[in-house]
RNA sequence: GGCGGCGUGGCCGAGUGGUUAGGCAGGGGCCUGCAAAGCCCCGUACUCCGGUUCGAAUCCGGACGCCGCCUCCA
């Protein structure tokens, strides 16, 4: 079973289940009031690759990811655009599911909309007044913080320093300026919804433990999401349920920055690249390999030369992938060990991917052990030994496919003019007139073809 | 102020108390009509200063530099 770092042991530690079989993984999603940035494509990758692992290792994995769909950015972004919230949030959703295609990232089993569960969100928050751990204020509802006794343990910090470091607070009323909103009170032209306590809106910290709780249920196995949501909001999401004395999460995992220079990109310091710009002008591949050949963990920095050089790194696999004429996996289907061929050399291959992954989710080990066994691979096949070969290969698509890279093995489609001028290379080049054969090459380059020579003719294909 | 992280070869980026990370780029060679792909070989490394140790880039202490969280944020 895999072991991960847990942000709340603060140690690399086995994943426990629930159930036996069984996986149940909360993703704090997107807020749809802006196009995604590479953070947020980090962000899908890392869990998309967990779960796809997990999936492949033969467990069932449920994999639960809102959508937050009201919120003060959106209501802020629909009066700039003088359009509703809605249309605001489903074009951002739109926008991200594209996004998420590309780079294939598969769906969550279960994707819930903040503003479905309003009704579930306002009877927790009446649990919350009952018990007097939330208080009314003229503005809306707070969570008493000081009434949750392990609060900041996910932070690793006690009550006491977080106050400490806490800014001046707009509402003086609180009673800390770590209690947090539950509600907000109406405002004119925003959106509201009917409560016992008062018409408004939910506060963010809310949706997550109602949807989390209600679709996996209680004591569920992982929740994770980006190192910024730590503190405060998987702090207050479990304060709440700690509240209510309910089982949330029993593990936790937190994934690093995407960093530009020497800073984190983020949308307040406005040094973000939308995802959409980078899939219109790279191999979307690339982003994924950039991804997974550094720790989840680990800050990554993305610029147009590590883009560049993922995407070299790409052309070596998709090169492995033509020479053995491999299948793209991947994609929306989930790949499963028991539907491929792991025995002979393929089984320490296996092996060494599934120890690597195991180990707090090590991709970088596994690629590069991915590439050892391609270079072997390769050797193999250079030997003459085609079937160990083949075994081999196939074994590598079925690893890559687990970790979500597809393969490029197809050949591209061909032009008919030139293929035509690839059939002529080759008569020049069987009649000995190379000085015509390399005019042809010529031509072919500047149409945007490499062609390559092999044993049974030549093939082409774009650069 | 509190808490946490980082500093590796031309670049990216892992890892480990002594034995090859990996990729990209570069040099040499094999193969090829020449290439491409593939294969073989090669170089430069662990911020600095102390300490522990037979041995540290890896452990401990200190210094310097950098970053993040403590406010919305993947």
């Amino acid at each position: 079973m895999i072991h991960l770092y847990d942000s709340l042991e603060g140690e690399v530690r086995e994943l426990a289940l629930r159930d036996e079989g069984r996986v149940a993984i909360y993703l704090c999603g997107p807020t749809v009031y802006d196009l995604p940035h590479l953070g947020h494509g980090r962000h899908a990758l890392v869990w998309d690759v967990l779960r796809r692992w997990l999936t492949f290792e033969g467990l069932e994995v449920n994999f639960v990811s809102n959508v937050t769909d009201i919120d003060d950015k959106i209501i802020a972004r629909a009066a700039l655009e003088e359009t509703s919230e809605e249309a605001v949030a489903a074009s951002n959703e739109d926008e991200w599911w594209r996004a998420m295609e590309a780079l294939g990232v598969a769906p969550p089993t279960h994707t819930p909309h903040a503003t479905a569960f309003v009704a579930e969100m306002i009877a927790l928050i009446n649990e919350l007044l009952a018990l007097d751990v939330a208080y009314q204020l003229d503005d809306g509802v707070y969570f008493d913080v000081s009434r949750v006794g392990d609060y900041g343990r996910l932070s690793g910090q006690s009550l006491e320093s977080l106050r400490a470091g806490a800014r001046v607070e707009a509402n003086e009323a609180k009673r800390s300026p770590l209690d947090f909103t539950l509600w907000k009170n109406a405002k004119p032209g925003e959106p509201t919804w009917e409560a016992p306590f008062g018409a408004g809106r939910p506060g963010w910290h809310t949706e997550c433990v109602v949807m989390s709780l209600a679709l996996l249920g209680e004591g569920f196995d992982l929740h994770c999401g980006g190192l910024d949501l730590k503190f405060p909001h998987h702090e207050n999401e479990r304060a709440q349920a700690s509240a209510l004395s309910r089982a949330f999460a029993t593990h936790w995992a937190h994934h690093g920055w995407v960093m530009v220079g020497e800073e984190k990109m983020s949308k307040s310091l406005g040094n973000f690249t939308s995802l959409t710009d980078l899939l219109a002008s790279t191999d979307p591949r690339a982003y994924r390999l950039l991804v997974l050949r550094s720790h989840y963990r680990s800050p990554i920095e993305v610029t147009p030369e590590t883009i560049a050089d993922a995407e070299r790194s790409l052309e070596r696999i998709d090169a492995f992938a033509r020479r053995f004429s491999l299948a793209p996996l991947a994609g929306e289907r989930m790949e499963r060990a028991s539907d491929h061929d792991f025995s002979g050399p393929a089984a320490m291959l296996h092996t060494r991917i599934q120890s690597a992954l195991e180990d707090d989710l090590d991709t970088p080990q596994a690629i590069a052990k991915i590439f050892d066994a391609i270079s072997q691979t390769n050797v193999a096949a250079d030997r003459g030994d085609v079937r160990g070969a083949a075994q081999m290969a196939r074994a590598v698509a079925a690893l890559l496919g687990a970790l979500g890279l597809r393969l490029h093995a197809s050949l591209d489609e061909v032009d008919e003019t030139s293929a035509d001028l690839a059939t002529k290379r080759d008569g020049a080049r069987a009649a000995g007139d190379f000085a015509e054969a390399d005019r042809l090459r010529e031509e072919l380059s500047q149409r945007g073809w490499v062609i390559e020579d092999g044993p049974h003719g030549s093939t082409l294909r774009r650069t």
